[in-house]
DNA sequence: ACGTAATGTCAAACATATATAACATAATGT
DNA sequence: ACATTATGTTATATATGTTTGACATTACGT
């Protein structure tokens, strides 16, 4: 799971990890650990960093089937 | 924050709960909780539910500003 | 009436996200 | 040289997601 964050931060008038964490109601330190992936942060501060840049949370993190478990489609089982 | 997992789970030919948490690796009382809103799930949770049913994570998770606090946007700040 | 499948719910344990506090470095300005 | 700002990083504590095990209800088929 790899993410934007930096980037967007970045373009967003070089805003400070602590600017941003402000913002998203986290602390620095959870930004810093978001931004190198250290973890996955909850649905709920996903969508809240996406929104303030106004992109999508998929836009924002990006995930890949299998980059951590292996699972099929919905579709893949009916079709 | 709403979900559709309950409605997707109809639509995909009556899919049980405990056969959804089979497929994204989860159990199906952490399934239930879900579809009740009870928690958010995890930002990785999210990705798998959202890719097996074939939809980003943002149709089938509803998130609301200040659905839980208050905060703006970046261009707000900007202009 | 009985068994089974699907769901709701609860309590306790466990895993992980997040906060707080502290210390470190590099870059900037005085 | 000194202070300040932004960032990296660690240890410990707290909050929350998730699992496991159990018990209950409803609906269906026999």
């Amino acid at each position: 799971m790899t993410n934007e964050v930096r980037l967007l931060r970045f373009l967003a008038q070089d805003m400070t990890q602590a600017e941003l964490g402000k913002r998203v109601g986290l602390t620095r330190q959870t930004i810093a650990a978001i931004e190198q992936g250290r973890y996955s942060p909850s649905l709920d501060v996903a969508f809240r960093i996406a929104h303030l840049f106004g992109k999508r949370v998929d836009e924002v993190f990006h995930w890949q089937p299998g980059g951590d478990q292996g699972m099929e489609t919905a579709s893949s089982d009916a079709g």
